[in-house]
RNA sequence: GCGCCCAUAGCUUAACGGAUAGAGUAGCGGCUUGCGGAGCCGCUGAUCCCAGUUCGAUUCUGGGUGGGCGCGCCA
């Protein structure tokens, strides 16, 4: 049974007592010692409205839960304070936070789970990069935004589905393929590298773009190939198919290396037809309207802005596709929650999008969220990728990898992949999700700082020192002569002993509170909490020969490698 | 023009309406014999402006200023 939990189910009954009415009570984490381990301001909230002040509601509260206090309360509980201007905060009991210890290093992998959300089932759609055209920064972030988000969830027993929605036709297509045939000669077969296919695609949509906003005949000649496109003409399919294949097999191998395994693929060109059967069906019913020839949603009927779901030429839109896929993803997964996770521009889009949604099927409406992240930014200009302005997601990665090689010469190949894709994911995962980042490589993989190096490295220190104590005894236990020495000796715990303590205490409830505000960063910055205190501890005491101190040690380095997993960053042996 | 998002130390940033606004970095000053100093400690330094709501506002509301994005046949 958790402190937290025995606190705020005492407190409820208190308040309870005290109002005649139930009201939800809160205890949250300290922030300073001298406030306790937890702290509740129900005292603040009650004052008004029962017309005492504060400080007396406080008292009370006290003065009751003290009654009260016995058994399993009592024993996690040291003391109970009261302070102005109406606080009253919770101090664990030692017996309580040497008892997580022994919780931790029995739970191993499976601390910081919990069957919260079992039963519960939930889609998220994530990164999203279109065929034909680069898998560029904002689909990596997108994609560590929704491996950490479903990781989360997971960790809470929910059931997950992971999906990627693509867009494989439509202009960006036409002007790849109007590529491809300019680039023709120089273009690779299917037995070339992985890497110089992809590279091919880029160019080719690059090329593509450019000319098509460059040249009035081009654009009419890429428009017209957009037409065979979408009628699937004999003259552009076996570009298009070998572009297709490559692209998703490109793609492929960066989920791979990201460590996301997706449930489905979904694609513009399967949901197409079924969104646009759902618009003229409910422009029957008046949800729709007619305008110049297309079919529009008047979203300013709603306080948002229209937005064209059918062209006049008959075809169905992002938005009416956005439509079938709903529809189509709810089938395949019977989902209690639904979350899209998409860059900011398409905030707006998705209000729209939604409130249609909500006219045809209200209860999908309600149970989908949109998340929206910001832009990744790298600073100076300098870094320009190799295909061109856009700077890609394997630059990025490939950068960090290589940066992170040269910095530590002595360090083995899959370790600096590692360490790497790690600096790159705590970086971004630190963040807020929905404000742009400043992307500094620099930092991100430096080991001083906050940074997912400088946690891989503290998790190798615990391991390094744990290995360390099995060289010097037998079988890594100490004698019973040496442990009672050291039990004497550590009746009292020394501070840092006790900030450490105090700080892995709360990952379940960093945990917790990250799944229910879709936060990662939440959990990235109690990581690094940690490891600092952690960090002191080891550079002021003596871990080796004190089995209480490895111990600690040990439920240290679990903690950490439980956390960084949640972010989607693995640990490894050695740097 | 209308709408959405954002604004915190020199820089990058954190903070369910709560206590003295928390970090990292940069700058300055320290830590040998003890496990990885790739670390640790200390000092300096911030809520864009004006009102309002509240016992209490970085957080909520209104109005400014500055920046990003979106607004009918792209995705």
């Amino acid at each position: 049974m958790n402190a937290k939990k025995l606190i705020t189910d005492n407190l409820l009954l208190v308040v309870r007592e005290l109002t005649k009415k139930d009201i939800d009570v809160k205890v949250s984490i300290s922030e300073r010692l001298e406030n306790g381990d937890y702290y509740t301001n129900v005292a603040l909230r009650l004052a008004s409205t029962i017309k005492k002040k504060p400080l007396d509601v406080a008292y009370e509260i006290k003065a009751e839960l003290e009654k009260s206090i016995k058994g399993d309360l009592g024993s996690a509980i040291d003391k109970i304070e009261v302070a102005s201007p109406g606080f009253v905060n919770f101090f664990l009991s030692e017996q309580y936070l040497r008892g997580t210890i022994d919780y931790i290093n029995k739970k191993k992998n499976e601390f910081g789970l919990s069957e919260k959300l079992k039963g519960q089932k939930v889609m998220v759609e994530f990164t999203d990069p279109n065929p034909f055209k680069e898998f560029h920064i904002g689909h990596l972030y997108s994609n560590l935004v929704g491996e950490s988000l479903s990781r989360l969830l997971e960790s809470q027993g929910a059931r997950v589905f992971r999906v990627c929605y693509q867009g494989d036709v439509g202009l960006h297509v036409a002007k790849a393929i109007y590529g491809m045939q300019k680039l023709k000669k120089e273009m690779p077969d299917d037995s070339a590298p992985l890497s110089v296919r992809a590279q091919f695609m880029g160019r080719a949509y690059t090329l593509g773009s450019r000319d098509y906003d460059s040249n009035e005949n081009i654009k009419k000649e890429i428009d017209e190939l957009n037409k065979k496109i979408y009628q699937e003409d004999p003259s552009v399919r076996d570009l298009y198919k070998k572009g297709r294949e490559w692209s998703l097999e490109y793609f492929d191998s960066i989920y791979k290396r990201l460590g996301t395994a997706f449930k489905r693929f979904y694609f513009e060109s399967q949901v197409g037809k079924i969104g646009a059967e759902l618009v003229r069906e409910f422009l029957k019913k008046g949800a729709f309207e007619e305008s110049d020839g297309a079919i529009i949603f008047p979203g300013e009927k709603y306080g948002l802005h229209n937005r064209v779901f059918i062209n006049s030429l008959g075809l169905p839109t992002y938005e009416a596709k956005d439509l079938g896929l709903a529809a189509t993803k709810y089938k395949d997964f019977p989902y209690d929650r639904s979350i899209i996770i998409t860059a900011q521009e398409q905030a707006e889009y998705f209000k729209v999008v939604f409130s249609a949604l909500s006219q045809i099927n209200p209860e999908l409406a309600s149970k989908t969220i949109h998340i929206s992240h910001g832009l990744v930014k790298l600073p100076g200009g300098k870094m320009s990728s190799r295909t061109g302005e856009i700077i890609t997601g394997e630059w990025l990665m490939d950068e960090a990898v290589s940066r992170i090689s040269k910095a530590y010469p002595n360090m083995d190949g899959s370790t600096a992949q590692q360490v790497g894709l790690a600096a790159i994911k705590y970086a971004l995962l630190k963040n807020t999700i929905g404000s742009d980042i400043e992307f500094n490589f620099d930092e991100s993989i430096s080991l001083t700082g906050a940074s997912g190096p400088y946690l891989q490295y503290t998790y190798v220190r615990t391991k390094s020192v744990i290995e360390k104590q099995q060289m010097t005894t037998d079988n890594g236990q100490l004698t019973v002569a040496e442990n009672l020495k050291f039990e004497i000796r550590n009746l009292k715990l020394e501070i840092e002993e006790l900030n450490v303590l105090r700080k892995l205490v709360h990952f379940e409830e960093v945990v917790s509170e990250a799944q229910e505000r879709l936060f990662p960063n939440l959990v990235a910055e109690y990581l690094f909490e940690l490891a600092q205190k952690f960090n002191l501890f080891y550079q002021k005491h003596r871990i080796v020969g004190n089995q209480f101190r490895m111990e600690l040690t040990s439920a240290v380095g679990q903690t950490l490698q439980n956390g960084l997993s949640l972010l989607g960053i693995e640990t490894v042996k050695r740097m």
